[in-house]
DNA sequence: TTCAAAAAGGGGGATTTTCCCCACTTTACC
DNA sequence: GGTAAAGTGGGGAAAATCCCCCTTTTTGAA
């Protein structure tokens, strides 16, 4: 029985330092080294001649995070088996990394034991999803795959300024039109994006990045 | 010379162990034990004899958070040294951390060389600035002390419900209030926090981490 | 201990904003 | 040339905002 070599993909220094450690405490895997971004990762595979077995990678990471680094990995080095690593319990994380083709999906908060044990599924069957990523999965089937909302340029327009402490009044000012008209946008954004109030807008502007605090 | 010991505590289970890990490979320090938030760690100074000499504790922890462990160390356990460890580089948590009397913050992103050199500057010198903390901190300084805005628990839960999309009404009922009363807490917090709308509370809330979208 | 101030809960009522339904024009496109 | 949108608005109801008022409880300092 051999080691499996692990290689880990992280810009947390501390956490990948400590990372390795432990890693090493497993008495089948061994750590080759870290690496502190998806294009780190990229510049030492093509260098090297031996590929890990498995990769734990962070999911926001600066310059090639996660799903872009996945998305490169699954056209040169299919055979690395990667394990997404991330504080990040969002449903579409998870569910963006999976599809990218990540063998499973790790809270920062697991337990060291099933760490363990996460590794050795990856190896023996392939994959490991612990059951709190299994069911946020399964309950993302339920949902009727959302029909993508488009916005027009102008209920963007709109839907910014609805983020501000302007009245409707003010708004339709700044965008030369009347009042009523911006009653108008705001109805068919409620109905759009299923929202009941201004709050409501304000929440999915800010969720969907369209404003940024 | 003796080993100094090392606590931990953060609720990210496979950091601490991995941290732990780490921590023990430095030839003069020993970890004690790890807990996962700040109820825990007082729970176990209550029941142990020997108090440790560090507390590397993270700040977002659920139960008992860093910043409110602080001022309880202060008071039962002034010696115990603690180094906050975030990932979180927000100024005002910086601040409060500090005054809150740790003596060091570190970023999780910090190098585990330099992270050696911190317990190690925070056992001789009794604390440990890295450059970006001390820079944060100066500029604070010249900034004009913000008035800092103090909420009271019950406008704390108005604000969270007023990020929802329920009406003024139904938040009454929520708070078992009369709506009169609802709009008593409307009011003062407009004032309170400089807002002029709804939206100026939505807002608020979110950048202030009161309210999680 | 006492007295005043602040906090917490609630009210009346006027005004504005927000919300919902409906209707009219203008493009745009098949 | 018809039809489907986008763009524009009106009327009226409901909600939110605002300003003034009140009582009871808690707190803090003299």
């Amino acid at each position: 029985m051999h080691d499996y070599s692990v290689v880990i993909v992280d810009d947390h220094l501390l956490f990948a330092q400590a990372l390795e450690n432990l890693v090493n405490t497993f008495d089948n895997f061994k750590v080759l080294y870290q690496v502190n971004n998806g294009r780190e990762l990229l510049t030492h595979l093509e260098k090297d001649e031996i590929a890990p077995d498995i990769a734990l990678m962070d999911i926001n990471m600066p310059v090639l995070n996660g799903i872009e680094t996945m998305h490169m990995l699954n056209k040169d080095h299919p055979d690395i088996k990667v394990l997404a690593l991330s504080m990040d319990d969002d449903e579409g994380t998870i569910i963006k990394m999976l599809r990218a083709g990540a063998k499973g999906y790790l809270l920062k908060d697991i337990h060291p034991q099933t760490f363990h044990g996460a590794l050795n599924d990856v190896i023996h069957k392939g994959f490991y999803y612990s059951e709190k990523i299994t069911s946020t999965v399964l309950s993302s089937l339920h949902k009727a795959e959302a029909p993508e909302v488009i916005l027009k340029d102008r209920e963007i327009e709109f839907l910014k300024l609805a983020c501000t402490e302007k009245t409707y009044k003010e708004i339709a000012g700044d965008m030369f039109l009347s009042p009523k008209t911006i009653d108008g946008y705001r109805e068919s954004l409620f109905e759009k994006l299923q929202v009941k109030s201004r709050v409501g807008l304000v929440l999915y502007a800010i969720k969907h990045d369209l404003y940024k605090i």
